[in-house]
RNA sequence: CGGAGUAUAGCUCAGUUUGGUAGAGCACCUGGUUUGGGACCAGGGGGUCGUAGGUUCGAAUCCUGCUACUCCGACCA
């Protein structure tokens, strides 16, 4: 049976909605598919869920061919496997929790590994029940700071996330890449452009870890990619390191006067007018070692001050510290933190002074001290000397200053050299619509899922965890999709293969349509039919543009000579077709 | 969590400056006309003007508090 328009669940707007901005939510809303329920939760309505469905098929079929087997957990959790792997605490305010009427603390699960792992702690006990992948298709809950975007970044979103479950390392590898390959049929399916990068773990945990990020300036992530192959997001890069120089012959540092200059570059405008290098080229910002004061803030609430150096063309990417210092959040320092550490002089701050180490263990101050890895031994640096107005200058690492470790926290620049030595990188920004981990133990550990192996020896199980962005998706796609009359679907989501159109008033039209429409059907063509009566043409075709079936058969005037139009969506090309000939034109 | 803005009919908005009977377009209902690009005529239903308090003879309009939503940023699949 035809989805008729004259009875369907479906209103068009004529207006755009005032609380939408982005292409994917203003088409979707105004085109009938969603409605706005809270900020960044939608209902869906009958278009919108035939083309979640679409694109659901797709990655069950890919799933299925992979070999993973489709469960249903709940979106309501339990809050106590969260505790027992400490996502509770880790995942902070981003998760749902809610209590119920006997106090029993609930969840709205933001990911399943913790339920996934103990059911098959509860069904399986022997290696030879491995390897397994089970996947299922849910609503997952966030509570995004700020949802934006419509079904971009919502804090309901529709999510595939599959979990595999190997008791060799080997065997984890193996599942890891069927689920990595399954990812690229399906992206490559869906027609949506990807990059493959390394990520970093996050919450989740485990070892490694690939984003499939869709390139676009509005992503939220910046990835990084050489010509020579290499591509990460900017959290996950890692900095390549310069050889260490040797120490010897290096002249001993000095202590200059450096009045007013508590920036890096009025620091490097006093150094070149006042302090010039002996070998006459100009110091740059480069040449300074910026001593950054951050706060940490752990899981308990305990707040620890460490200090970050690294060269003075750098700042701090904060996202890339919390990395690095996860799972504890990371601050500017605030006055009170300084306060605390009068040893601290704001604006002159270094690790060395003429009455010895002031940063790092075993300093006066011991506070941690960690360094850029470009901050190798040997090398030379102009940086503070813990007094007002006081410069060190020619300070080397290794001899002058040792610090507590490295860490990867200074921004990523472009030109920086990939770390597997490929090349400089360029900067581009993503959205994440896929992302594969290999967890490796900490769940099964967490939870107790071991089995018995071939020796009947007890090991626990590795696992992996993939999701994919269902509802994301869709909106991309949408967002790739339209022009300014409405959605333009690729034929593999579209809600219908065909919208046929009947307008006229001639009863002769609308039972040529009526035909048209079974000799669709019968060649297994999913078709709406706007059999509306009294609604004037301009209506129909711009509700067609809107809605934006990719395929559109208008029945009309030309029936009285026995043909019909075919209107391409996306071109816009209109074509005449013999009416007995409709069906025998499409594929 | 910082910054900005908005809140009046189902939707998009005017009215607030200067207090005096609640408005328009679209959508919806009835009847008629119309049928290849968002038609026309006539009639109709629908709003405690976000919320609480205050000023006033009288508040959508002035004052104060609160809340919600949107955008930018921080954060985030």
């Amino acid at each position: 049976m035809p989805t008729r328009l004259s009875s369907y669940f479906l209103r068009t707007l004529r207006e755009d909605p005032s609380d939408a901005e982005v292409a994917s939510h203003v088409l979707l809303v105004r085109a009938g598919y969603i409605r706005r329920q809270a900020p960044g939760i939608f209902a869906w309505l009958p278009l919108g869920l035939r083309v979640k469905a679409k694109i659901e098929a797709i990655v069950r079929d890919e799933m299925a061919a992979a070999g993973a087997f489709e469960v249903h957990f709940p979106a309501l959790l339990p809050k106590e496997p969260y505790e027992i792997t400490g996502r509770y605490d880790e995942y902070g305010p981003g998760m749902f929790r809610l209590n119920d009427r006997k106090d029993a603390g609930l969840v709205l699960a933001p990911t399943h590994e913790e339920v996934f792992t103990l059911l098959v702690k509860d069904l399986y006990n022997s290696y030879k029940d491995l390897p397994l992948t089970i996947f299922q298709i849910q609503d997952k809950y966030r509570d995004e700071a700020r949802p934006r975007a419509g079904l971009l970044r919502g804090r309901e979103f529709t999510m595939k996330d599959a979990y595999s479950f190997d008791y060799t390392d080997a065997g984890l590898d193996a599942s890891y890449q069927a689920q990595r390959d399954a990812y690229e049929r399906i992206f490559t399916r869906l027609g949506l452009e990807y990059v493959i990068v390394k990520a970093d773990a996050g919450a989740m945990g485990g070892s490694k870890s690939e984003e499939f990020l869709h390139p676009t300036p509005v992503g939220e992530d910046t990835f990084v990619r050489s010509a020579g192959g290499y591509a990460a997001n900017v959290e996950a890069f890692t900095t390549l390191a310069p050889d260490a120089k040797p120490l010897e012959g290096l002249p001993a540092a000095e202590v200059h006067d450096t009045p007013d200059t508590p920036t890096i570059q009025s620091l490097v405008d006093a150094a070149n007018a006042d302090h010039p290098r002996a070998d006459g080229s100009a110091w740059t910002a480069a040449d300074t070692l910026k001593n950054v004061v951050l706060t940490l803030v752990h899981l308990d609430g305990t707040r620890e001050l460490v200090v970050i150096g690294l060269p003075g063309d750098r700042e701090v990417d904060l996202k890339r510290a919390e990395v690095a210092f996860a799972p504890a959040e990371v601050e500017a320092a605030n006055e009170a933190d300084f306060a605390k550490h009068p040893g601290l002089v704001k604006g002159y701050i270094g690790p060395w002074s003429t009455g010895g180490a002031v940063l790092g263990d075993g300093s006066s101050t011991g506070i941690r001290y960690l360094v850029d890895p470009r901050v190798v031994d040997g090398t030379q640096w102009i940086t503070g000397a813990n007094v007002p107005g006081e410069h060190v200058f020619g300070l080397v690492a290794g001899r002058d200053f040792v610090a507590d470790g490295t860490i990867e926290a200074a921004e990523v620049l472009a030109g920086d050299p990939a770390p597997d030595g490929s090349g400089p990188v360029e900067l581009a920004r993503g959205m994440e619509i896929g992302h594969v981990f290999q967890l490796g133990r900490k769940y099964a550990e967490a939870l107790g899922l071991k089995v018995l192996d071939e020796n009947g020896k007890l090991v626990t199980v590795t696992m992996g965890s993939y999701g994919i962005g269902v509802t994301r998706i869709l909106a991309i796609i949408a967002e790739l999709n339209n022009d300014d009359k409405g959605l333009i679907w690729p034929p593999t989501v579209a809600p219908f293969d065909v919208h046929v159109i009947a307008t006229g008033k001639d009863p002769a039209i609308y039972e040529a349509a009526e035909r048209v429409v079974l000799d669709l059907e019968a060649k297994g063509l999913d078709v709406l039919f706007d059999d509306r009566p009294k609604v004037s043409p301009g209506v129909k075709f711009g509700d067609a543009e809107l809605i934006g079936v990719p395929t559109i058969v208008i029945v009309g005037r030309g029936v009285a000579d026995g043909v019909v139009e075919l209107w391409d969506r996306r071109s816009g090309e209109r074509t005449q077709v013999a009416l007995d000939a409709v069906a025998a034109s499409f594929r």
